[in-house]
DNA sequence: GAGTGGTCTAGACCACCAA
DNA sequence: TGGTGGTCTAGACCACTCA
């Protein structure tokens, strides 16, 4: 790879390319979650480029959070699994700052098929099999969130109730762990909204409280929708945390 | 500075130091906000350094949006007042993603004195001078954020609703281009609260209708608390955005 | 001590922009 | 055409971790 002329129209660095390496070798399971990559110099006579070009392709995927630097260790796949990490997506927390300990019951799981809006979200067509959580998660012993998680049937064949006990409702390690869908990103869109009968009774609350609205779709690979979620959150005494750079 | 070794128990980094002499001049008002800096291999002639080592003090710098590349043109200090920029930490968006003007009418403009709340906030004394904004923000005409806005009198002498309404309420530019205080940060929590009468009539609401509360702390150079915000938002409409990863 | 990521350099060359 | 940021290299050395 010496050549560095470019006169293409679509110019693309080469660590650009390495990183789409990086990314094939992920996605078809060469290096598993938790586990280390080869070290910056194997990677770099591999693809017969300098270290600093494999750095730089390593680094942005660092910087995404698909892959962990640890000095003196190695450049390891993340993982949902590790503790620390397990809530990364959760931005919920106590206004006093306290620790808390976090318990969830599972409400029901039933199958379902995708109507308009679902086949819009999963780009799948309409009718296709989905699957539906209902649990309520609890912080210190107080319902907190009343959560309703939607994700396609195809990619998480088996997957039921009793399997989402098995897992302690951690479902984006279970994604990980039993299906090899591993999130890497989520958007999430927030309301306040009046709580209804159905939630009210679930959180212990008067109809019509107001409750933080989080609707959120995650996505693996590739940015392909894989769960979109919708969370009702009381927030007395916790707050959503956001950084604004 | 060729000496490379190190055995001081506190190991800083060359960038790092050049990334301090760096803010330090944008703080000393060496290089204004809109203006651009010297040059990269300018720089590293000033410091001493390799082209490199100048290059990741900036590269960190433009990850804050504290400054701005463009290639081929240079690197210049970020502000508050172009154009795209300006809404830098806005979040609310239409649900329709339509592009929307925003208006906003002040309400008042009065001055007070921090309680132990505010002085804690600002890290100011009890009883220090505070500048007190409420204004109301309307999209494509309709009413839908209520804002309050404190800040302390000290760095922003002179600050009053007339000047407010000359900035037509570009509250960051107006920090920055008449008083030198660049916001560089900002930090949200957001909860769901009930409209209470006050609120409820300027958004034109049932009291009791949730509202998006938005509470926010921003911050200049040197992590520095300069203004303290709430935003009372109607979300029927729109939502505020969050990205994970 | 061997292996890993992290820093720093000096230099070459490329892509982009403006005059 | 000259200046600016952006890429890439090859090599030296440092800091960290673990056996």
């Amino acid at each position: 790879m010496t050549d560095k002329a470019n006169n293409s129209p679509s110019y693309k660095p080469l660590y650009d390319q390495i990183k789409v390496l990086l990314t094939q070798s992920l996605i078809g399971g060469e290096w598993h979650p938790g586990e280390m990559i080869p070290s910056e110099i194997d990677l770099a006579s591999r693809y017969k480029v300098s270290q600093g070009t494999v750095r730089k392709a390593i680094d942005s995927l660092a910087g995404e959070n698909i892959l962990i630097r640890r000095q003196g260790k190695g450049t390891f796949v993340a993982t949902h699994k590790e503790e620390g990490i397990k809530l990364r997506f959760l931005r919920l927390t106590a206004a006093n700052g306290q620790k808390e300990v976090l318990q969830n019951e599972l409400l029901n799981c039933t199958k379902t098929k995708a109507d308009i809006r679902m086949s819009s979200i999963f780009e799948i067509k309409a009718g296709a099999a989905l699957i539906e959580v209902k649990r309520l998660l609890t912080f210190s012993g107080r319902p907190l969130i009343y959560d309703h998680i939607v994700i396609p049937a195809a990619p998480f064949k088996g997957l039921n109730g009793t399997r989402v006990e098995e897992n302690k409702g951690s479902m984006y390690s279970m994604y990980e762990t039993e299906y090899g869908v591993r999130m890497i990103r989520a958007e999430e869109r927030l309301t306040a909204v009046a709580a209804n009968s159905e939630v009210a009774e679930a959180l212990n609350l008067k109809v019509g409280s107001p409750l933080l609205s989080i609707e959120r779709v995650s996505y693996t690979y590739g940015d392909k929708p894989m769960e979109w979620r919708l969370g009702l959150c009381l927030t007395d005494d916790h707050h959503y945390m956001s950084e604004l750079e």
